[in-house]
Parts: C-alpha cells; structure tokens; sequence
DNA sequence: TGTCTAAACGAACGATCGTGCTATTATCGC
DNA sequence: GCGATAATAGCACGATCGTTCGTTTAGACA
C-alpha cells in the first residue's frame, strides 16, 4: 500500500470515529487534521471534497460492519444458532468495545440523513436495506414455518437494538445489555412457539 | 402576552421545527433569522446564549409532549387502555402531523448528545428518565401480576417506537405504522398472559 | 544515486458562525 | 399623546468553515 493510500485510511478512520458522535456535519476538516498532527491542506488532498470524505467514510463503515457481524456468523450453522450469533455482533458493534467507534454509525447518520437528501442518505438507505434484507433472510432460515412474518421480525429485532443502545449511550442504564438480550430471546421464543 | 414573548414564542416554535431535522448544532442564528424574517441581532436579544435557546427549545418540547402524549391519556381509565393510548399518542408524535415537527425531537438529541456532557445533555436525560418512569408506572398499572417486569416493558415499548421512527423517516417503509402496532400488541400479550 | 512524481504544507479566499455594542424604532402605562 | 422602556436593527469583531492555490518536501523507481 502506497503513502497516500495509508494516511488516506487513517483519515478516513479518525473520521469515523468522530462521526459516530457529531456526525457527518460536526466533523470539520480543520478538527481533524489536527487530531492527526496534519496540515487541513494536506489532509483535503485526499479528498475532492468534504462530500466525498463523508462517502468514503461511510463506504468504509459498511465494510466494517459486514465484516464485524455478518461475515462471522456465517460459520454458524444455518438457522437460529446463526441468528442469534447476529444479534450478539450487532449488539457488540454498537458498544464499540472491539472497533473503538463508541456507537453505531449507522443510527447517528439515521437521524442526521432522515430528512436530508443527496447521495449520502442515498447510500445511506440502500445499506439499511440491504442489512434488514439480510436479517430477514436469517430470520426465514430460522423460522421456516413462519416465512411471512419474518419483516416483522426484522422490525422488531432492530426496535430491540436501537433501545439498547439509547439506553447503553444516553441514560448508560447498566442493565442495557441484559434487557436487550432478554428481550430478543423473548423475541425468539414468539416465533419459536407452535 | 407582551410583544417580546410573543416573538420569543415564534422563535423557539421555529427553532424547535429546524432543530428535528438538523440538531442543536444544526441550527444557525443567522439561518434562523432568515426564516422568521428579522435580524440576527434582533433574535438573539431574545437569548443570553445560543446554549439558552436550545435549553428553551427543550424544555418547551418536553411541555408539548407532555401536552401531547401523557396528559390526553389520562382521561382514560387507568390499566391496558391508559397504556394503549399513550402508546399511540406516542406514535402520533413521532409521525408529527399534529405537531408539524416532523419526527421526534427526543430521538434526535439523543444521539447528537450521547457523548457530549452539559446541561442540555443533563435535562435530556432527565425527561428521558422521567418518560421512562412513567411509562413503567404504567405498565405495572396495565399488568399488576408482573410489577417487576415493567422495566422489561417500557425497554421494549421504547424500542417499537425507535424502530417505527427509523423505518418510517428514513427507510419511508409505508407499512412501518402497521407493524409498530402490530409489534406493541404482541408484546401487551405477552405481559398479559398466565 | 538522480530524477520524476506523489504527498504534504502554508497562506489566503469568501462565507458564515456566535456574540457584543450602539442606535433606531415600536410598544405600553399614565 | 407623551414619556419611559422594551424590542428590533445595523454593524463589526474574532474565529472557523470548506476550498483553492503555489510551493516545498518526501517517496519510488530507473
């Protein structure tokens, strides 16, 4: 990998780690060049602009994302026992604990990008997409009698998520963490029944 | 009401309309000026900060909830049907037709002030907490053989709403609505049954 | 090692930010 | 209606924003 491309990454990783709490317009570029002990000129070089900083570092927390949660539940055996290894990477990821980004990405740019168009919330809304289209899939492989409610589902585990981490972030409620997983296996067992 | 608090009033009703879209950093003196047509100088001598109108923003939003979401409630009687309509009231709220604010103000501040100590983040949480008492008071009240399972509760309530705000903003699902419902009803009968 | 190119820098741009100050205008009690 | 006072406007401040420029330093390959 060439100079560039190095300090290119690390660019694009102290960003996103900033944009998990202010966000893709509270990040500044003067405010970050001087977390990395650089020039904010030699640091825009990188970039054409602020927008395509902002895409590639969303660009780059899919990747992560898939690669953190669902590329190593895929060693699961189909079914349940992978659903569930899901949910524990999904939780784990919005802790942060093993990718230092205290937070899921995902649910602040939710919030920032609900009512702001552009090729952001564009990419935005096709991961989130692509991301309730794979739980929904793990969730028939799961529950094969019950296919069709299977979005519903989906639904649900992801209210369970987003509480979590309101609860983990904001009110940093101890409890956050058993309270999510008791209510996902609350959850199960409703789909699990008959 | 003296002309002064008349336009104070105008001021956080449009600043508080801005701020769900856009955050408390989001919003600019001068943009908000613009809106309400009148000088930057002449709004802010309204303010002894610009941290004083998001602190008024705040508290005027935690009255309208209250306004909008508990207090209609309670002329139901107390039980299963208090707890269904704060639910719904709830979502109304969130959807904002009736409040033209479209989405939940709460939800947005949440996450811009997950990481960001000080008083706004301070009075947050509080509702925040307050909220989330009431609503376990509530469900003890809708389900008095589970008392201590009322925290359960409203960390999974809390949760539908969540999801159904995501689903209905961002991913523009036209039957986030439904499945909200639908989600509450399954867990009211799960705390309902035995 | 010398040369060419890539990478980083420093300075400056126009714009906008929140915040003061002073002056002008409108409101309200007598 | 007049005078005291509240409300709004105008202007400027230092700071910071994203962006562009020309220059200098560093790396990569011959």
């Amino acid at each position: 990998m060439s100079k560039g491309e190095t300090t290119r990454q690390q660019i694009i990783n102290e960003a996103m780690r900033q944009s998990v709490s202010l966000g893709f317009e509270g990040i500044s570029l003067g405010g970050l060049a001087g977390s990395l002990a650089m020039s904010k000129s030699g640091l825009y070089a990188h970039f054409k602009s602020k927008e395509a900083l902002q895409l590639a570092i969303l660009e780059e927390a899919i990747a992560r994302f898939i690669q953190a949660v669902t590329k190593p539940a895929m060693a699961k055996p189909k079914g349940l026992e992978r659903l569930r290894a899901v949910f524990m990477n999904y939780l784990d990821w919005i802790q942060g604990d093993k990718t230092d980004l205290d937070g899921c990405i995902f649910m602040t740019l939710a919030q920032e990008y609900s009512g702001k168009p552009g090729p952001i919330r564009d990419l935005l809304v096709a991961s989130q997409q692509q991301w309730r289209t794979a739980l929904q899939q793990l969730a028939e492989q799961a529950f094969p009698t019950k296919r069709q409610d299977a979005e519903q589902f989906t639904f649900e585990m992801i209210g369970v998520a987003l509480s979590f981490q309101q609860s983990w972030k904001l009110i940093k409620d101890p409890s956050a963490l058993q309270r999510a997983q008791q209510a996902f296996e609350h959850l199960i067992s409703r789909y699990q029944s008959e």
